[in-house]
RNA sequence: GCCGGCGUAGCUCAGUGGUAGAGCAGCUGAUUCGUAAUCAGCAGGUCGGUGGUUCAAUCCCACUCGCCGGCUCCA
């Protein structure tokens, strides 16, 4: 064996050393000082402990909190911190498992009873007293064997039980003090190097995963190297509940969900339903002038038709139950895409006719579990901004990557420029031949690429009937949320028997693209809430403008303003309220309306008003026109003026 | 569905084994006012629902409905 071994560091700064030194002494040999920020080091590429020894050639890269390697050391070894605490507030917890998550970390427990607000914060005076203790996390190796016996003598029988799913026979455990915790690492030095922690919440959670398992106690967290980082992080959290579409919702009166209407259906407010309805006329231009047919179905059909469909085999416990009428049964509908497959089945179809795109907002109705129930984002009744598209297979791939260019116009339009794209493949458990799903992935990922969008592959994520690409997008926090999805379905024509006749004069199977570009209305929303924090782009807001008299000798004048601006098609209310300006402004502001108008005896007089904006800016006056046409050039072109009847 | 928390006026919340309060909103009156809160008065609740314990329940108990957080991110 050498006893020299050549070290390069990041920098290519490279020095032969003696084998057997630590990661960190060959670091400080080459480069005088390990970087303050480096919480472990890259070893050939691979994350270790700073103290590993280095017994062949290596190259080294410190990671520091910036990387998202580094970040997933320090929340692992912040989960470490946290179990340790607990097992010390706590003895009779039995450690389980404990990893980092996206902006934090977790570790569950199995516990007598859950952890009440007061254990919480004692778990986490406890944490920062052992931070203060700076005790140093040490790694050792050894026999599958010898850690089950140390954690059987531990009392720590998940921990066990996870030793004898493990296939290798030796393991790695990490220790800090009196604990000890079977872990594959790498991990920070020392418990002092966890700056900032906060213990944030605790929650039931199956072990595994898996709901005929035990329930556990999981307490979440999380850590950054300052306090300003945590403190931001928690201001970010704060304001994540201040945009709660909920909470906004309910101040902006825009929907409610009602007990004595039923969990997960939502009831419409004015407001609400006015935002809708302009999202609605949008989507309904946009579709009629790139090549849709809009259609309408109805809510329940035969459960013959969910039989042929497959839903009642594939779907059924997502179904409200069926509903017996004359001694038929029928089912409310959970998918539109049996009605518009029917109206493919009203004529017989010819190539020349495809590719054919019905497109329709439809209602449909699913059971959700009632703990996964969510604000408009996961509800039992939505409407689906759904279309199908029948084409040859030679047509998917130009078809698809119109829908990718139609969705990337239209949530441009609301304000949504990120998105991520993902291409689903063959899952295990798939209908169609191989060649099918191989042509029809293909198309899909040429689509991506002509239309020049980075995407991953999730293989083997696509539906049973065909894959897919989702696309997810990055609202104003930075946050995803799955949108649009474009399904190819090889399945549905095949059960329903569809066909067309190609130019050989013989039948032939159309292949079925489902497509959502908003994926439902609800949620969209929902989404599209937050994502303005409730301050909507003066297109979209319930309310455009709020002409606010200073006094009522202006109230003759107010009106005529706000009806002149009605007529013109803004939506206006008046504040004829007998109090001052100041307090109508301040209103005006609390419900996020984009402009006011504010009308003294000076603006009477000229026949203007004077403008402000929302966010106190004063635009001066102007004359109704002008600011009519203000509003005008807020709303994308394809709405200018335009009518669903032109 | 499961674990935990919560449910009091339209909204936000306080409160107690002896049948309830504040602020805002609402209504009435006064004020006629220039860019984020004028003043005064009035009215408003079967304390989520059902059952039980008790002389007495909004409060304690059980059940139920709903809401909130979480429940595949391999030690």
């Amino acid at each position: 064996m050498s006893s020299l071994v050549h070290v390069r560091c990041e920098d290519g700064k490279s020095q032969t050393l003696p084998a057997g030194l630590s990661a960190r002494e060959a670091y400080q040999r080459i480069k005088g000082e390990v970087p303050a920020d480096a919480l472990a080091v890259k070893i050939n590429g691979i994350p270790r402990d700073w103290n590993t020894i280095i017994e062949e050639d290596a190259t080294l890269e410190p990671i520091s909190f910036a990387s998202p390697e580094g970040k997933e050391i320090y929340r692992h070894s912040s989960a470490h911190l946290m179990a340790q605490a607990v097992k010390e507030c706590f003895p009779s917890a039995n450690l389980t498992i404990g990893p980092p998550i996206e902006e934090g970390f977790y570790y569950d427990f199995a516990f007598e009873r859950s952890f009440t607000p007061e254990d919480l914060e004692r778990i986490e005076q406890k944490a920062k007293a052992l931070i203060e203790a700076d005790l140093p996390i040490t790694r050792h190796e050894m026999s599958k064997t010898q850690a089950i016996e140390l954690f059987r003598q531990r009392g720590e029988r998940y921990k066990v039980e996870l030793l004898e799913g493990i296939p290798d026979d030796t393991v790695s455990l990490y220790q800090q003090g009196e604990f000890v915790d079977l872990c594959r690492g790498p991990h920070v030095e020392s418990t002092g190097r966890i700056k900032a922690f906060k213990v944030l919440s605790s929650a039931g959670a199956y072990w595994r995963g898996d709901e005929r398992n035990p329930m556990l106690q999981r307490i979440y967290g999380t850590s950054f190297p300052s306090q300003e980082e945590l403190d931001a992080h928690l201001a970010k959290l704060e304001e994540i509940k201040r945009r709660d579409h909920r909470k906004l919702g309910k101040e902006l009166d825009l929907f409610s969900i009602q007990e004595d209407i039923g969990p997960g259906l939502i009831l419409w407010h004015p407001k609400g339903a006015r935002v809708r309805l302009v999202i609605e006329d949008f989507w309904r231009i946009q579709h009629l002038r790139r090549g849709y047919e809009l259609v309408y179905s109805p809510h329940i059909a035969r459960l013959d038709l969910w039989k042929t469909s497959g839903h009642l085999d594939y779907y059924r416990e997502n179904m409200f139950a069926p509903m017996t009428v004359e001694s038929s049964e029928y089912q409310l509908k959970p998918m539109n895409c049996p009605f518009h497959i029917m109206l493919y089945k009203t004529h017989l179809r010819s190539y020349r006719d495809l590719p054919i795109r019905y497109g329709e907002l439809g209602t449909v109705y699913r059971y959700e579990r009632s703990g996964v129930l969510h604000g408009l984002l996961r509800v039992r009744g939505f409407t689906q901004d759904d279309a199908h598209i029948f084409c040859r297979p030679d047509q998917i791939a130009q078809e698809v990557k119109q829908v990718l260019e139609f969705m990337t116009e239209v949530l441009r339009t609301f304000g949504f420029e990120n998105c991520e794209m993902y291409l689903s493949t063959k899952p295990d458990k798939a209908v169609g031949t191989d060649e099918q799903w191989e042509q029809a992935t293909l198309a899909l990922a040429t689509a991506l690429q002509e239309t020049g969008f980075a995407y991953e592959v999730d293989p083997g994520e696509g539906v049973f009937y065909g894959p897919k690409i989702d696309v997810k997008i990055r609202d104003g926090l930075g946050r995803l949320w799955q949108c649009s999805t474009v399904q190819i379905d090889f399945n549905n024509p095949q059960r329903f028997g569809l066909s067309f006749i190609g130019e050989d004069g013989k039948p032939h199977q159309p292949i079925m693209i489902h497509r959502a570009l908003l994926g439902s209305i609800e949620r969209f929303f929902g989404v599209l809430l937050e994502h303005y924090a409730g301050a909507f782009p003066v297109w979209l807001a319930p309310v455009q403008a709020h002409v606010l008299p200073i006094t009522n000798k202006q109230h003759d004048y107010a009106c005529a303003v706000a009806e002149q601006l009605r007529q013109a098609g803004c939506r206006i209310e008046l504040d004829l309220r007998n109090e001052k300006v100041g307090l109508k402004i301040r209103d005006a502001e609390k419900a996020k309306i984009p402009y006011m108008l504010i009308v003294g005896e000076r603006e009477r007089q000229a026949q203007s008003v004077a403008v402000r904006k929302r966010n106190g800016q004063d635009l001066g006056t102007m004359t109704i026109a002008e600011f009519r046409d203000l509003v005008r050039q807020d709303e994308p072109p394809v709405l200018r003026g335009a009518t669903l009847s032109e």
